[in-house]
DNA sequence: GCCCAAGCTTACTTTCAAGTAAGTACCCTA
DNA sequence: TAGGGTACTTACTTGAAAGTAAGCTTGGGC
C-alpha cells in the first residue's frame, strides 16, 4: 500500500536506493527501452515476452512512482498509455552504463570456471 | 547448495548481474567498509549491528563466491578470520561510488514531499 | 571441569517479491 | 448482441530472501 511514499523511506545506504529503483526484476529491462523511446504499454508487452501484465503494470507504476518515468494518457477508445523517461530519469542513464559496463565484463558468457576476472593480475 | 556455481548463472541483463552482486541487504555495506581497510568477521559484526551472524556469513560467503571479497584464516585459537576487497572487488568501486552519488542525490533527506529531483527544469 | 571467545552452522519461521489466472471498463465493429 | 482491442486490477499461490534462536568447535584461563 502507499506505495507513493516510498521514496521518502530512509535508506542508511545510497547505493540501496539505487538498487531500490533498480531492483524490480523487470525495472532495468523497462527502463532501457524507454532511453530510446516512449512505449506504449502494449509496445513493453511485447517487448519483454516473458514479463506477466500484472509485474508490468506494477513495475511501470512504482517507476512513475519514484518518478523516474511518465505516463501519459490519452483519453481514446481504445485507452492509449504512454511511457517514456523523465528527465530526472535521464540522469539514472548514465548509471545504468557504468553498472552495464561492469556487468558485462563480469559475465564472460562461455568460460564457466572462470567467469570472473581472469585477466587482472595478482 | 553449489553457491560457487552462481556466477555462471546467464543473466540476459548486465545491469541485472550487478544488482545480483550487490543485492543483498547487507552486501553494499559490507563492502563500502572493506573498502577503508581488512575486517575480522567480529569487526564487521559491531560495525552493523542490525546484522545477525547467519545474514553476515551468508554475505560474506557470496561475496567470496563471487570473487569480491577474499578470506584469510589464520590458525589460532581462538580463530581469527580476515575479509578484505580483492584486486577484482576494486574494480566495483568506482562503480558503487556512482551509485551512491546518484542515490545521495536521490534521497534528499528532510524534504518529505519532494525528495525526488526537485532541481531539474523541466 | 567449566566457561569464554570467535566464527561460524543448522532448523525453523516470517516476510515479501513474483507468478497464475481470471475479471473489469470502455466503446467500436460485424 | 457478440466479440475484440487496450490497459489494466484482483485474489490466490509459489518460492526465495531474511530473521530467530540455538548449537558447535577449540584451546586457554580460572
Amino acid at each position: 500500500m502507499e506505495s507513493g511514499a516510498e521514496a521518502a523511506v530512509e535508506r542508511k545506504c545510497p547505493i540501496e536506493t539505487v538498487i531500490h529503483v533498480l531492483g524490480g526484476k523487470w525495472k532495468p529491462m523497462i527502463l532501457w527501452l524507454l532511453v530510446d523511446s516512449t512505449k506504449r504499454f502494449s509496445e513493453l508487452e511485447k517487448l519483454i515476452p516473458e514479463v506477466t501484465q500484472k509485474m508490468l503494470a506494477q513495475h511501470l507504476r512504482e517507476l512513475e512512482n519514484d518518478r523516474l518515468v511518465t505516463r501519459t494518457v490519452y483519453p481514446s477508445v481504445p485507452p492509449k498509455v504512454e511511457y517514456s523517461l523523465s528527465e530526472y530519469g535521464k540522469t539514472l542513464v548514465p548509471v545504468m552504463e557504468v553498472m552495464c559496463e561492469w556487468g558485462e565484463t563480469h559475465q564472460r558468457p562461455g568460460s564457466k570456471q572462470a567467469v570472473l576476472a581472469p585477466a587482472i593480475p595478482m
